[in-house]
RNA sequence: GGCCCUAUCGUCUAACGGUUAGGACAUCAGAUUUUCAAUCUGGUAAUCGGAGUUCGAUUCUCCGUGGGGUCACCA
């Protein structure tokens, strides 16, 4: 059997981290099966429809190296890939259930309903006109009257279900709704649209999240209906808020956009999300260090759904901070300067620093400089900023100058008169050359050296912590550097 | 509230029914250091509670309790 997995997401704002995640697993099946990877759009409520969301559905699976195989804007033998292309599919394999007995038209008015269903709320709902005979209804639609056609759950049966992650779960049909099969607008609901879509699409594993658990009962009774196999669904953990419940906005990113604005690496963050419910099958030895850090290719190569983990994760940001850190690590100097190039261009907003930025040779190495102390790009911005700008209103106020307070001006001028003596060629303008004679400047004043050199600290970036000051102040060139202690 | 799922350090997790319950993040202490980091060494820290099955339960069963999800013409 050919493996085919889908992602369907809805295009009803940013796409959220907990869907990357899904998408990797979906991606990560598919790919390790030599399968197709296929995304389709989940587009039947307009009313909840953001402009630009499925583009951005794409720009992050992209960004993310999710890339589908078949998708709207792929192509593929089973499209089109966009529900809201297949209102007419779905109204006739709806009309087919109605044929069979199995749907039915219900002509409920918005507050007959409500009523109705506040009485029947955690129990399974039943409209008047589940029973009505075919005729009668028939004759109701084309009146015109305004129908939605529900399904038509069977009374009294336990549906036995065997998921994929969750074991085996049983339903009481006696609590499931008769759900919407098609609306009033006569589009199809998510219950019917998932089922028909996935069956002509040729879906062969079903990954989502465990929000979907309780709706299971009515798409097992709809391939039932229809007379169709059911793929196996994997239903995968949901990712919490550390405060509790789904995870929220409340304490920083929660869309697949954001951490990328964020500066947090795709390949960090796929990382740290495949971690999130799943863990790695290699064998360990006792008390041994365990590995971590997977690729995605690797994790293609291990993945396995029998090695998902059932209870809901928290999303530990400590955690994923480490993974960014850790990749920065792993990343030689001139891999991090393009993900911080692709990263600044897309996302920063100190637009009067491209100039710089982007013409500057150094990157690579002061980039280098920065990479084990910063956290996120956009900290590795923060971080290489006084190379481009002059300290502005340095505050010598603070304890790091405590004991060298009063001698700061005798110092700026010992230092550069020192550094004047030297050849501003920036090959001969080598930190090995001037840092004997530096710390000769340190003793002259019996001051502790790290007192001294904070003082240089200061006046050349402007706060107390900095990357090696030596190798700055070479990167820095000597003009810059007695430009600024001179200011 | 009904239904469903779930339960190992604070967090992510490992452990053929037999381990001093392991690792990672975070945290604490020490070493190193021109700042901040990074690095190295070490420490604190968990099987939710109660029954049962068994020679023996983290592991299997049941009951509580906690957590999560879901009960829309939303997906």
């Amino acid at each position: 059997m050919d493996i085919r997995t889908r992602f369907a997401p809805s295009p009803t704002g940013s796409l959220h981290i907990g869907g990357i995640r899904t998408a990797l697993y979906c991606y990560a099946w598919a790919k390790k099966n030599s399968g197709k990877f296929i995304v389709r759009i989940e587009d039947t409520d307009q009313t909840r429809f953001v402009e630009g969301a499925t583009e951005e559905v794409f720009e992050m699976l992209n960004a993310y190296g999710l890339n589908p195989d078949e998708s709207m804007n792929n192509g593929g033998d089973y499209g089109p890939y966009i529900q809201s292309q297949r209102k007419d599919i779905y109204l006739k394999y709806a009309e087919e259930l109605i044929k069979k007995g199995y749907a039915y038209y219900c002509f409920l008015e918005p507050e007959e309903l409500k009523i109705l269903q506040e009485a029947t709320r955690g129990t399974g709902f039943r409209s008047k006109y589940r029973d009505q005979d075919i005729e009668t209804s028939k004759k109701m639609v084309d009146e015109g009257k305004p129908y939605v056609i529900r399904l038509k759950v069977p009374e009294n049966e336990t549906i036995i279900y065997k998921d994929g992650v969750q074991g085996s779960i049983k339903f009481d049909t006696n609590l499931v709704n008769d759900e919407i099969l098609i609306k009033s607008n006569g589009f199809g609901s998510y219950h019917l649209a998932v089922v028909v879509d996935d069956h002509l699409m040729k879906v062969s594993h079903v990954f989502r999240a465990v929000e979907w658990l309780p709706s299971t009962p009515k798409q097992i009774l709809l391939y039932r209906y229809l007379g169709w196999e059911m793929p196996p669904f994997y239903h995968v953990s949901a990712i919490l808020d550390p405060s509790g419940g789904k995870l929220s906005k409340r304490k920083g990113s929660v869309s697949a956009k954001g951490f990328l604005q964020d500066g947090y690496l795709p390949e960090a963050m796929l990382n740290f999300l495949m971690l999130l419910g799943w863990s790695s099958p290699e064998k360990r030895e006792f008390g041994e260090k365990e590995r971590e850090i997977y690729s995605l290719e690797e994790f293609v190569e291990l993945f396995d759904v029998k090695d998902f983990n059932k209870s809901n994760p928290v999303f530990n940001r400590e955690k994923l901070t480490w993974f960014n850190k850790e990749y920065f690590k792993i990343k030689t100097n001139a891999e991090l300067k393009e993900s911080f190039i692709n990263w600044f261009k897309e996302y920063s907003e100190d637009i009067d620093l491209s100039n710089y930025i982007l013409q500057d040779y150094d990157l690579e190495e002061k980039i280098g400089l920065v990479k084990e102390r910063a956290t996120t790009l956009m900290e590795i911005l923060e971080q290489i900023k006084f190379f481009y700008k002059s300290p502005k209103d340095i505050d010598w106020n603070i304890k790091q100058t405590q004991n060298t307070i009063e001698i700061i001006s005798d110092l700026k001028k010992d230092f550069v008169e020192m550094f004047t003596g030297f050849a501003d060629n920036s090959k001969e303008w080598k930190h090995e050359d001037w840092e004997p004679r530096m710390r000769s400047i340190g003793d002259k004043y019996s001051k502790k050296h790290g007192d001294i050199f904070m003082v240089l600290r200061m006046a050349i970036v402007g706060s107390p912590f900095s990357p090696p000051l030596f190798e700055s102040m070479q990167l820095l060139g000597k003009n810059e550097v007695l430009k600024r202690l001179t200011a």
